[in-house]
RNA sequence: UGGGGAGUCGCCAAGCGGUAAGGCAGCGGAUUUUGAUUCCGCCAUACGUAGGUUCGAUCCCUACCUCCCCAGCCA
């Protein structure tokens, strides 16, 4: 965690620039941030913005940032989830330290709050149905109309406070709520919802509570307990501010001189991708993914069964910057990270996953030779391994074209390309099927180009990878793709029409025989072809399932779109 | 037509009255047994629009335009 932070010393934003601020002119004497979930789904990609913020804010100033769940609805929270989002900042490579909160351990102080503020006439009990108070509640031009049970003597709304939390009503009878200003213009503040009565289990507390206190009331109260000097979250809570400042002023919650404020940052968006936790939770329910880890979904756990790493995504949260302008982010900028991440980290191993047999014609049958290959050509120390040469070899038919467009220059009849790491070998003539689909090229090899031998004297422009088809290894290779094919999922109609069909498609490939012994998220560079990782779940001792985190940047791709 | 926010290069994003950082992408070139990597170079007379204040404005003022959020007993 101590790297690039002399990269990370000249990164700004209005974040760090309050937090500057309020450090000089001593509003503040440390940082202490917290990063606050519900545990009600898994953490993403948008997480992890917030993550690498308040963390990150933590570590370059020093202070400390807390973990805590915000688990104030019972019928939406598991332990499932807890678990997960723990696992998942930690992999993030965050640590929380011995602050590990929950804000379901604060309902008894919550709960004095606000007899305290009934006591002071500033919440009172209400007995409207739901759509009762909607009804009174206004609209966003118009102010809302007082409920008739607003003006319930101090004594009265106690008794019924503490009949509420007895258990003597069925939920949705009564509420808490504040009493400030039913004709705000800031519809938040027309006496919002305290506590509501909720018979259910609660994750933690059980059957302990049958009324639960309601996100801003208990989020605020929250921070002010723990000392929370800056409480960073997204602009859609950017007009709860009023209520965040009047829950923590009308409450004795403060446990030190100052108190911590709210500052609203945009939220993540990805393109060709949801971040929408409804909608997630929707694919997973509905089977429309393999569950939260599928390696095409956003999720943390999703991309690190992808083969993304910790640095990948702390680099690309880095990359993306934090401002309060509603952004759009291009997917390509993540895959970018992690290549980068990736390039100077996985080892180099040859895979040919659209096989097309080559035959060297002037190679004995029944023989082999030994090759060696280096394990990272830009870091020699890391050794090499034998790949043998043989008669038959297994090339990526994408390798050889028989009318080649201009600027091809791979293997094409009667031309030359160097076989990684071998020889070069000239195309001589070509087999074909009944419709016309080459099934074998036919090649002679020049035995005075051996990589490495010295006599190697010509260069030619193409270099290709092989697989001497009687050593090839077999592997299962899922090749992801992106999950949606519109840049806006769900915008213009329901995202399960901008579903990408062929987002999973799995194939058997060949492999060079180190790739047997690969771990369970274990990363490799299948040169010339992209990134993978041995799936965690799905590999076997000696038969490892191998998952394209992502390609190569193809230069030529671009070039033959181009035409 | 209520309230709260935002508009700086294709995408992000600094800038806080003194004459437009940086990253990513892109483009050109070099190196290359990965069309990868790496390396060099180029890439906003311009800051939503129109006025105004000022010696000077992306930064201040006024008006306007566009986009986002808010009417859960969700977070």
């Amino acid at each position: 965690m101590s790297t690039n932070t002399a990269a990370r010393a000249h990164v700004t934003n209005f974040i760090r620039n309050i937090i500057d601020t309020d450090l000089a002119g001593g509003k503040v004497k440390g940082v202490v941030t917290r990063f606050p979930p519900e545990p009600n789904g898994y953490l993403h990609i948008g997480h992890a913005k917030s993550i690498c913020l308040n963390f990150g804010l933590a570590r370059d100033y020093g202070g400390r940032c807390h973990m805590r769940f915000d688990d104030t609805n019972p019928v939406k929270e598991d332990t499932e989830y807890v678990d997960s989002i723990l696992d998942s900042v930690k992999w993030l490579g965050f640590d929380w330290g011995e602050h590990l909160y929950y804000a379901s351990d604060y309902f008894e102080k919550i709960y004095e709050f606000s007899e305290h503020l009934i006591k002071n006439g500033k919440a009172y009990v209400d007995s409207l149905s739901a759509d009762e108070t909607r009804e009174l509640r206004g609209t966003l031009t118009e102010g809302g109309k007082e409920s008739p049970y607003r003006t319930r003597s101090v004594d009265e709304n106690l008794a019924l406070f503490r009949r509420m939390r007895a258990g003597e009503f069925a939920d949705g009878v009564h509420v808490l709520r504040a009493k400030i200003d039913m004709n705000s213009p800031n519809i938040n503040m027309r006496d919002p919802v305290l506590w509501r009565i909720r018979h259910a289990h609660h994750h933690r507390t059980g059957d302990k509570w049958c009324i639960y206190p309601m996100y801003d009331f208990t989020h605020a109260i929250s921070d002010a307990i723990e000392n929370i000097t800056h409480s960073i979250c997204t602009l859609e809570f950017e007009d709860h501010r009023p209520l965040y400042d009047w829950a923590i002023e009308n409450t004795p919650c403060r446990s030190s001189a100052s108190r911590p404020h709210q500052y609203e940052f945009a939220r993540l968006n990805l393109s060709y991708t949801m971040l929408s936790k409804r909608k997630l939770i929707e694919l997973v329910e509905t089977n429309l993914v393999d569950g939260w880890d599928d390696p095409r979904m956003p999720t943390l756990v999703g991309l690190r069964r992808r083969g993304y790493t910790p640095e990948g995504i702390r680099m690309f949260c880095d990359r993306i910057g934090v401002s309060k302008a509603d952004s759009w982010i291009d997917v390509s900028v993540l895959e970018e990270c992690i290549r980068e991440d990736l390039e100077h980290r996985a080892l180099r191993r040859i895979a040919v996953l659209d096989p097309l047999k080559l035959i060297i014609d002037n190679f004995p049958e029944g023989q082999s030779e030994e090759c060696f290959a280096p394990n990272d050509q830009s870091r020699p120390e890391l050794g090499k391994r034998i790949v043998p040469f043989a008669r038959e070899i297994w090339i990526e038919r994408d390798d050889f074209m028989e009318n080649p467009p201009k600027g091809f220059f791979r293997l094409q009849p009667g031309g030359e390309v160097r076989l990684r790491y071998g020889y070069i070998v000239k195309c001589v003539s070509l087999d074909k099927d009944g419709a016309g689909n080459v099934t074998a090229v036919h090649c002679t090899y020049d035995p005075l180009t051996k990589s490495g031998s010295g006599t190697e004297q010509r260069k030619v422009k193409g270099a290709i990878h092989w697989l001497a088809a009687a050593h090839a290894q077999q592997f299962e290779v899922r090749l992801y793709d992106r999950l949606f094919t519109v840049e806006e999922p769900g915008t213009a109609r329901d995202y399960k029409q901008d579903m990408n069909p062929h987002s999973k498609k799995i194939i058997s490939g060949y492999g060079e025989a180190a790739l047997v012994d690969a771990k369970p998220e274990e990363r490799f560079q299948f040169e010339r072809l992209g990134y993978f990782v041995a799936d965690s779940k799905d590999s076997k001792p000696g038969k490892p399932v191998f998952n394209r985190t992502v390609g190569l940047k193809d230069s030529w791709a671009k070039e033959k779109a181009k035409g």
